[in-house]
DNA sequence: AAATTCATTAGAACAATTCTAAACTATTGA
DNA sequence: TCAATAGTTTAGAATTGTTCTAATGAATTT
């Protein structure tokens, strides 16, 4: 079979990017990047950790997701002061917001037109864009 | 000559809303709004009334900042964890953003061209549509 | 296997933001 | 006009989100 199990797909992904699979990093990458796309805060990851089978502070969650958005495993999206989540797609893509919910949800790049764009002041180059649709109830 | 004095201007604008023009809104106001388009953080803005007259407290000016945002008056923008501008302009628009030195740079509504924008998930209604731009040194 | 070096963890410290009780301002009734 | 009252505003204290750093643990060299 090709299929891989989970478990050494998180150890794969970890040294593709040079970080040592821990205890603690293995468990939270297990929890991010088996299963699907996902978007978390650190709060979120870490209960989930607590409800698992990990003992990992909060403080190691923060640590970890830097790490591995540094590492370009997951992107870092901030929607309001104080909420920032962390999306396992890191492709090129946008986002729905929903104030109320707290709820993000992703837009693939190719569902929104982006037309003459402004040049950048000079000296600097474009880096990424990024559309955040607020949406609220009707 | 219709050219009124700022200060009864930041007054005007404080009673549109029916906020009182306390010593403090009216200090925040004028620094605000007497004097083109701004991009401040409260910290910034706190510094701003202490170099000035007014004893004003952080944390009033985040209620003020709070207020403003939420009468209309001004738009807040959050760019990374613990960062967030609030914006004179109120209009819709864009924004370049600079990751090294924290500069927020106005883009008009019309530089940047949307197609086709997703439909929002059923039951709710696009409130605004924001793009960051974010930049870097070449 | 012991010693040394480098990486990782999480408690403690820090910073951004909000909450709430106290202070102030306006309004009402005498 | 002046108290009494009701509503509003303010800012110190508390909370929350995030980062720093000293202690711990793992890997490597001899």
């Amino acid at each position: 079979m090709e299929n891989k199990r989970p478990f050494s797909e998180a150890i794969e992904r970890l040294k593709e990017v040079g970080l040592r699979p821990t205890r603690q990093r293995l468990a939270l990458a297990r929890l991010l990047f088996d299963g699907g796309e996902r978007h978390v805060t650190a709060e979120q990851l870490h209960n989930e950790a607590l409800g698992a089978e990990s003992r990992v502070s909060l403080a190691t969650v923060y640590n970890t997701l830097n790490q591995f958005t540094q590492a370009g495993l997951l992107r870092e999206v901030v929607v309001e002061p104080g909420r920032s989540y962390f999306d396992t797609n890191t492709g090129e893509h946008h986002h729905f917001y929903h104030d109320g919910s707290g709820e993000l949800r992703d837009i693939p790049r190719e569902a929104i037109e982006l037309h003459r764009l402004p040049a950048p002041p000079s000296g600097q180059a474009i880096r990424r864009v990024e559309v955040i649709i607020r949406v609220e109830d009707e």
